[in-house]
DNA sequence: TCAAAAGTGTTCGGCGTACACCCATGA
DNA sequence: TCATGGGTGTACGCCGAACACTTTTGA
């Protein structure tokens, strides 16, 4: 991690990346190790999200930025900001105190952390461990996992967040490639907001949407009728977006 | 302000504490004044939300319904966290660098502040101005002044926030006195929302809605035909929210 | 020819929207 | 009796929901 930059102790930002895989909604954790140095015995072993002090010469937006670009080596992300935490004891468990006195950062001993959420399309991304192994997980499965801190509460907040502004934001597309088809994005949604869809319903609904756009090409290698792809336009939905709030899928 | 806590010098949490006066939406700001000792002269004069440092032994929350309670002295308000503000120059501004020495509380010169919004019903709250003067201001006033830091950024963030949650989360209430007329709050609506609203339509559906609840009571001290009162029933809204997000106005 | 997913239309009920007049009260 | 806001019903169009079969392709 960057050292060139003194950080402040006191806030974190953690990202919670979100990727799709045509099948399931995915997190990124990062391993978190511990082995006694002289046995060789694993004292700590799980998982955190992807986080980091902020530096004292950056914006709070560009930290998670950052962070992201460290892990991923993306950029030009989109990332939302949606929520802070800040319970005293939010990393009081035992495990967690014992890992703090381990890495020995010189972290104060109340942080508050900013959590943000990025969207990325997983089919062309590389991890970068920096030391940490990382890995996507499911989020059936992450959902389950004891993490470091409050970090599964994080979590939870980021999945309902996603939940709520993808009905009204545009911001699906950035799980997909950029060309996709229509049974790729009405997966995404179900996955995302836990309701099945019907198929017949869906399509009518999303060909009227302008800013979907039909493409010549279709998809190849597949062993049965090839889809349609289509591509989302950000400059035909910022040109024809109504004031209402109207649901967007 | 309470002094027997230690704070933390890179946090702070700020208020936007929003009324309704059945006419316009308001909101309480912080008189910010500095006199030159020798002349008395005004060095300083203008306004902030309400806000302080947060104590390292209070959860974050906390702070936020310690700062109300400071401020209106009430308990038990409705308060939403919206956002964290954390750029680099955001205490920037010469007018608040100089500030910042005058008061000289020693605060670190990076802060990043969090934001919260409280509901409160202004037919019965007294301001405490601890020092400060400390009053309402109608928002479309308030949008329009300068105000410390980047609180006016903040103003803005709160009142998007109010305004999409509003159509989804039964918070209008909070606004309203326990009991209220349907035309109070379709005017509570509007105000909100900057649409006007159909009298018959809005009546209708409100009707409709099971968690609003007729009294027997009528308006009095009125000089016309005097409007029936309702009352939010939350144990009625718990019961019967469906999962659906459709608008609740 | 088979397996697998793509693609396609109609009906129905409910909800949002537009719209104008009479009523009850205090001054 | 007047001024002020309170209170009420109908008609129409659109949108969301339910529902089943044919088509295209590669294996």
């Amino acid at each position: 991690m960057n050292t060139s930059h003194r950080t402040i102790s006191n806030v974190s930002v953690d990202c919670v990346i979100f990727g799709f895989d045509f099948e399931q909604l995915n997190v990124i954790l990062v391993e978190r190790e511990y082995l006694d140095p002289l046995t060789g015995d694993i004292v700590i072993k799980d998982f955190t999200l992807a986080g980091y002090h902020i530096f004292e010469d950056e914006d709070l937006d560009n930290a998670a930025y950052r962070i992201l670009k460290d892990r991923t080596g993306l950029e030009n992300i989109y990332l939302e900001q949606f929520g802070t935490f800040g319970k005293i004891d939010r990393v009081a468990k035992e495990k967690d105190q014992l890992w703090l006195k381990l890495i020995d950062q010189g972290f104060a001993d109340r942080v508050l952390t900013v959590g943000y959420f990025a969207l990325i399309d997983s089919t062309k991304v590389k991890l970068f461990s920096h030391g940490s192994k990382i890995q996507w997980f499911p989020m059936e499965e992450a959902r389950k996992m004891e993490l470091a801190f409050d970090h599964q509460e994080i979590l939870q907040k980021a999945l309902e967040t996603l939940r709520k502004n993808v009905r009204t934001e545009p911001i699906a597309f950035e799980l997909l490639p950029q060309r996709f088809t229509l049974t790729q994005l009405q997966k995404l949604y179900e996955v995302i907001t836990g309701n099945s869809i019907d198929k017949r319903n869906f399509r009518k609904k999303k060909l009227q949407m302008p800013f979907i756009v039909p493409l010549k090409e279709k998809e190849d290698g597949v062993s049965h009728r090839p889809a349609r792809l289509f591509h989302f336009s950000r400059e035909i939905f910022d040109n024809t977006r109504n004031e209402r709030f109207g649901n967007l899928f």
